[in-house]
DNA sequence: ATGAAAGCGCTAACAG
DNA sequence: CTGTTAGCGCTTTCAT
């Protein structure tokens, strides 16, 4: 069995408060006494048991973080980052994953009750208003990344804003007729995402054909946000809207690439026929060339961390929303400029015809 | 505060036993008083506290992982499965990542001395023998993932089994100058998966030109297993090599991705000029049409979890070392029949130059 | 500065 | 069947 502090105390010939001391270095004790009770502790191996100090220190310095397991690139990052930021300090990492939406209650209820850790990260998961309130009852520090809510911290992306940005460098290389392939509404990233776009093409006075332009729709239960989905919708998209878009704003990067193979299919040539922009830059955006909306993501994951832990430690109250913009990368899936001018002519055959 | 085992048994007008009984639903108690206790419990919101449970039980019900952070498809896979598997059970999963390979050693460390768990997954990182028997000192059941370790539990991908049916497949479709990228020789999977290809040539009578068709360095302290690295590959066996081999086996899909941005680069053509074959079968793998072996990433997380969780329990001892076996996914990088045929033609005459 | 003792919240052995 | 008590290993008063 491993050395405990009574063994230490035992050795030294002191109490075992005396040990406590060395060992947390406390200022009460005298230098000598200290080095030799480290000596000791030393010798024997002496490892204080973390759950023995989280029981009588009421600190379990582990914080938990609950995820939905979509083996979604975004969420590695994330957690990378967040992993990451939590080395630098004492706290360890405890994973909740959420695979079905329908646990996602169950499991928040469950680092609610176990008390496991000090502070909770809700990644890109809504919180029903009850829990919010059960957080903050049970004085339990919250960070909400990439969702928001009105009573807890939060650090997501300008969904939006991004979505605008992403529309407006389209309508500025001069398209007109421009769709959007989106995630399950449900998502609260593909609303704002929506909106944004909505809101870019309106803005330019034109018309946000919502019909037969925009595809939203994704397997029920799941975001949308994979290849798989990306693919159908292209399809769908190519079945019902004559003539095509001459371009395309998608949610997501790994909707794109379904989007681009479906494309590649039906013959639909990128950029030449088709501008795509996507959301997210991913690894694989740069290797496809894709021109896309970079998200933040290791920043978001280190505000959030750097937050739940001044929450944690007393310090700094009040709302905490922040929103992170991301940034226009071009790549080639707009064409150049002179590609562009080429196309801008063929799209006004398009729109003749 | 939340209620403890304590309010519970005063409000029953029970003992904090008969309390702690009806919860655990032992067989001892009488079923009017259990049901009388839990519908407190119930009325009070108690929930027993993990952590003074586990003190008390000698049992945390928590199993560690350690995994390197590279934000790889493979760690992403493997801890998505991981995950689920423990999700069927009692037991939460606490990460630790390493991030720099010089603190794998602390990390484990920590591992062990803080019982924070009842057992450990390690994952693609080497253990030094001293460790292992600090494991087993400890009476810390361990098994490892995609490395092998004399005196661990081990579940692994058949590494070089998989590189020599890689190798075969190129050689089987008439080949016979093939060069390797491999990652840094430092990794375990890599250097089986060269001893496979370098096998198979050898069976098949080719010689094996390691000095200049074979590339296993990258970056000191990285694996390699990256797009960039297999990209500055690609240029550098481009560099070296006159001609080029005809195919080429790449140690792992991510790295391929990089290959084929420099063989685009220097208009070198799949499969026309340049057969590849990778090795994970990662997500875009499909996407980019690669021929590939595929991992069976989730069996493995799935088979570990199992085998740890029934030496955590006691039952099933002795020595497991399980390897599974990789898939040949045929795509189009190595091209058709036809276009073998008509390479080989070509391949001929550039070797006759 | 240091030792003794009282928890932290729970389990488990021991009497009844 | 149930109450009591002694831990689990550590921190933290409270005296001294």
């Amino acid at each position: 069995m491993a050395a405990t502090i009574y063994d230490v105390a035992k050795k030294a010939g002191v109490g075992i408060g005396t040990v406590s001391r060395a060992i947390n270095n406390s200022p009460h004790i005298n230098v000598g006494t200290k080095a030799r009770i480290l000596a000791i502790a030393n010798e024997l191996h002496y490892q204080p048991h973390a759950l023995a100090q989280s029981l009588a220190r009421k600190k379990t310095n582990t914080i938990a973080s609950v995820v939905p397991f979509f083996t979604n690139y975004f969420y590695v990052e994330l957690l990378k980052s967040v992993q990451r930021a939590l080395s630098r300090s004492h706290y360890d990492l405890i994973l909740f994953s959420v695979d079905r939406m329908n646990r996602r209650d169950r499991t928040i209820d469950r680092v609610l009750s176990e008390r496991r850790c000090d502070g909770v990260l809700i990644i890109s998961l809504g919180v029903m208003d009850g829990y919010a309130e059960k957080f903050i009852a049970a004085g339990l520090p919250v960070v909400l990344i990439d969702h928001m809510h009105q009573a807890l911290d939060s650090v997501a992306i300008a969904n939006r804003e991004g979505a605008f940005a992403a529309a407006s460098h389209l309508i500025g290389l001069g398209h007109r007729r421009i769709g959007m392939i989106n995630g399950h509404l449900s998502s609260y990233p593909a609303k704002l995402r929506l909106e944004g776009f909505r809101l870019a093409l309106e803005m330019h006075g034109l018309d946000f054909d919502d019909r037969d332009l925009v595809i939203c729709d994704a397997k029920a239960g799941e975001h949308g946000f994979n290849e798989a989905a990306g693919y159908a919708a292209m399809q769908r998209l190519i079945a019902q809207s004559h003539p095509l878009p001459g371009a395309l704003f998608v949610a997501s990067d790994v909707q794109c690439l379904g989007v681009m193979r479906a494309a590649k299919e039906a013959g639909v040539r990128i950029p030449q026929d088709l501008a795509l922009v996507g959301f997210d830059d991913i690894e694989f955006a740069k290797f496809v060339g894709l021109t896309t909306m970079r998200q933040p993501i290791a920043a978001m994951g280190r505000m959030a961390v750097t937050r739940l832990l001044k929450r944690i430690e007393g310090r700094e109250n009040g709302d905490f929303h922040r929103e992170l913009e991301a940034e226009l990368i071009v790549r080639e899936s707009c064409g150049s400029r002179q590609a562009f001018h080429v196309r801008t002519e063929s799209d006004t055959v398009s729109q003749q015809v």
